[in-house]
DNA sequence: CAGCGTATTGAACAACCGTCAATAGTGCTG
DNA sequence: CAGCACTATTGACGGTTGTTCAATACGCTG
């Protein structure tokens, strides 16, 4: 029962008063999507008035921008390639990982993803930049010769297959989550890595 | 120039009125995103009150439905089955027929994916039933027999991979058209249609 | 051409964004 | 410890847009 009390006026450092604002952005998007949290609604749950949020923020996209850099900060660091020196552990891990961070994370993960989708220009970029760290690290640990050795090499074609390899991911995951109908983590995690794999390797 | 007479009323039977505001929907969305689409612009777009789109639909999110409804039936009504008897020929077929709808209609259909991913749950299922319509019918036309000749059995793994590859192929269409990057047509339809049966194919 | 059904309007209300001058915590200084 | 300066914070205001609803007028019918 909070909100009873409503406190006079708590003057905070800018610090800690915008980590606040976009802590509770994060955990808001987990309930919501990002445009259903409104200046107004963040403003209440947060017990600030409204014009204090544009003391921090220039505006609402911009608030919401920063949030979403944020969650996509988290689920990178969460995401974190292990040390492994076999790119297809490698590759396992980092994706159970992942698998683990959506299952764990799953309102706040579609919020994110939808929020990407949005009309939003500069959103679509964050995201876009998130998701080339993801897996832009995987093929950096392995090396060129590695990669030659699966029958990989670096090209357009690969690249474009390598994003769409990242959207299937997403919506499996995501589909998977919701409902795995049979469907084992370990079977998962290896159609995903196979399906790579195969995506990216040269045509015969 | 257009707009200059604000001509005083006409009245339109519904069923004329309603196709209007639709199709004048669906103009709109190569324009800007679906959530741009304000009551505001299309009643002013239209010639009508704003009061005058409730009495068509029940709100700005019925509308919005309706306007996607109409763009999915759109793009599955263009990239319709041809009768080819090669499951592979016909997927390449549909394939090219679905590429060469993205490309005509690059801005309408980037809306209509951003759509499908807002927020909204009703929004979400119209596309997730445009998008089953569009994968269902290449399975179908291969009998069982001639996917179980391809290595492919029907299985919950295997819809899930299907669902996955159809969000591959959305993402790499759409950045191939953005800039193919010397990336050919052929090549790309070639690397879609053999991800689809690498990614579907019962594992060794 | 009068009358009727209903397509259509426009005013009114609500919710929300963004701005800005005024206010009041907080730390510093003498 | 009192006063001061800095600035975090507020609250009121104007503008845009979604939604409702009683009043209006178009076009058909007898």
């Amino acid at each position: 029962m909070r909100h009873m009390t409503a406190s006079p006026r708590v003057r905070m450092s800018p610090d800690s008063r915008r980590e606040q604002l976009l802590d509770l952005g994060v955990r808001l998007l987990a309930t919501r999507s990002i445009d259903e949290i409104s200046i107004e609604l963040l403003a209440e749950e947060a017990g600030i008035s409204r014009g204090l949020l544009y003391h921090y923020f220039g505006n609402k996209q911009d608030f919401h921008r920063a949030v979403v850099r944020r969650a996509a900060d988290e689920l990178i660091e969460v995401t974190a390639p292990s040390s492994d020196t076999d790119p297809l552990v490698q590759l396992m891990l980092s994706l159970g990982a992942y698998v683990e961070y959506v299952t764990d994370n799953f309102e706040g993960y579609v919020s994110l993803v939808r929020a990407a989708a949005s009309g939003d220009e500069g959103m679509r970029e964050i995201y876009e930049e998130a998701r080339a760290a993801l897996t832009d690290r995987l093929f950096e640990v392995a090396g060129r010769e590695q990669l030659a050795a699966l029958g990989v090499t670096d090209s357009a074609a690969t690249r474009l297959m390598v994003r769409g390899w990242s959207a299937l991911t997403e919506e499996v995951v995501i589909s998977w989550v919701r409902s795995p109908a049979g469907v084992s983590r370990d079977d998962l995690l290896q159609r995903l890595a196979h399906g790579l794999v195969a995506l990216v390797r040269d045509p015969a």
